[in-house]
RNA sequence: GUGGGUAUAGCUCAGUUGGUUAGAGCGCCAGGUUGUGGCCCUGGAGGUCGUGGGUUCGACCCCCAUUACUCACCCCA
């Protein structure tokens, strides 16, 4: 009979592991909360239309990664489990009236992710993702203060090595040229293109540029850059934003292959990008501008802009820049036992300093003294106190500091630490 | 979806040209005399060698299939 293993993609987080990803919650949440983004959440599964609309029915993550469920009854709406979180808000600002109030309309989310893809380092398909979404501000401000906040987040997690790298995809009033501009740039180096790179040549020559292939990234080195088409605004609009960051002090470089596989962004996208990872997943934050995403959800003209992090990515880019986060949860005291009467008497110490707010322990498993003594050293108690007969009697015992090795005698029933 | 690698104890791994009772370290448990941790020593538990076939007198080892894990492509966090 074989035992039943966990599903293909998902993970599951031991103790000694939660401690870490808890701190990275503690530290994503306090980041955010300096710049004003309140938590939202919202849930697991969405209507499939959502997606499709609002990530793009173009996308690989809509077209064969999303997990769609059949709804039980009258089988007309499917649903999905949630790709990423961006439409999801964004849908749930609009059905809450949100984006009727004052604006900027800052929020963050912290959120498992599903996505049906096959394994490997730094991906899976269930995932966790830290991410902020801010609305109802055009002003190039609004996107440095975003970056500054993935900025100052990646830095608090002691993630060493990152560089952020920014670019502006325009918007559709000066996206339009530039494809065909692209276009006609890699017609003429079709035969050299790569077989996907060339199917991309009509469906979304954008993607060309981030090919992995020495060949088509060659080529992609002399292609029209996007920032040298944009429109008038949206060429200002990242001016100002670079202007921004170095006012900032936040180290960037303007990176033309950026382009991102969301339909929803215009103008500004961005990576912040951890090559110590060593993956080939070593993105750890990835966002932009989607001015055009409410209204196409069928709410109002209301711009965003925002980012996701990996938070298995993070912790990775974490462990491999050395950050140790160490167990903190150490027992006060160990009550260690002889006999049945000393047993229940130390347990009832132990009740005792933890009506006091102390974490204390005593013997649940019936060990000899010396194994309880090793015990209390294994869990790292500071105290250790020992109950036998003639503590019993006396009514008194030697309490050790485990640390020091120093006992001194204490009255069990009333001493405290 | 495509391709490469791996699969032996809870963990990290050995296992000699296929030869009979499958090993180590760590961890766990118990001891090292009568009531005390960290170091050291001794002992113990724990594996149908991923699964199913095949070759062979004999398979952890060779062959095929299958599954899982892993890495890469695609795409993304």
């Amino acid at each position: 009979m074989n035992n039943i293993k966990r599903p293909r993609g998902t993970m599951d987080i031991l103790p000694e592991k939660v401690r870490i990803w808890q701190h990275v919650e503690k530290v994503t949440a306090a980041v955010s909360e300096k710049y004003g983004f309140s938590e939202i959440r919202f849930p697991t599964f969405e209507n499939l239309d959502l997606f499709q609309r609002g990530v793009g029915d173009t996308t690989d993550v809509v077209q064969k990664e999303m997990y769609t469920l059949e709804t039980k009854g009258s089988g007309e709406s499917r649903y999905a489990l949630r790709p990423e979180g961006t439409a999801c808000i964004v849908r749930s600002i609009i059905e809450n009236g949100l984006c009727h109030d004052a604006m900027p309309q800052k929020l963050r989310y912290n959120i498992n992710c599903f996505r049906y893809e096959k394994p490997q380092a730094g991906r899976y398909r269930e995932f966790f993702q830290y991410g902020v979404e801010m609305f109802g501000a055009d002003s190039p401000l609004a996107d440095a203060s975003v970056l500054s906040l993935a900025n100052e987040v990646i830095g608090a997690l002691g993630i060493k090595g990152v560089t952020l790298h920014i670019n502006s995809i325009g918007c559709p009033d000066c996206r339009p040229a530039y494809h065909s501009a692209l276009k006609e740039y890699f017609t003429a180096h079709k035969d050299e293109l790569c077989d996907t790179c060339r199917e991309r040549l009509e469906k979304n020559p954008l993607r060309i540029l981030d090919c992995k292939s020495p060949i088509c990234s060659a080529i992609a080195d002399g292609a029209p850059k996007t920032v040298d088409h944009l429109c008038e605004d949206c060429a200002s609009h990242m001016d100002t934003l670079k202007q921004a960051l170095n006012g900032l002090g936040v180290v960037y470089t303007v990176d033309p292959r950026i382009v991102r596989g969301l339909d929803y962004y215009t103008k500004t996208v961005f990576e912040f990008i951890c090559p110590i990872t060593g993956a080939a997943q070593s993105t750890i934050c990835g966002g932009g501008r989607y001015d055009g995403l409410v209204k196409e959800l069928g709410g109002p003209a209301l711009s965003g802009i925002g980012f996701a992090m990996g938070i298995n990515r993070l912790i990775d880019a974490m462990e491999k820049s050395g950050v140790v986060i160490e167990d903190d949860n150490k027992p006060l005291l160990y009550i260690a036992s002889m006999g049945a009467a000393a047993s229940m008497r130390a347990f009832s110490v132990a009740a005792r300093f933890r009506a006091a707010g102390k974490y204390a322990e005593s013997d649940l498993v019936g060990r000899s003294l010396k194994a309880q003594m090793k015990y209390a050293d294994k869990i790292g108690a500071q105290y250790t106190l020992i109950l036998g007969d003639n503590e019993l009697e006396t009514g008194c015992a030697q309490l050790k500091n485990m640390a020091t090795g120093e006992q001194t005698a204490v009255e069990i029933d009333t001493f405290l630490i």
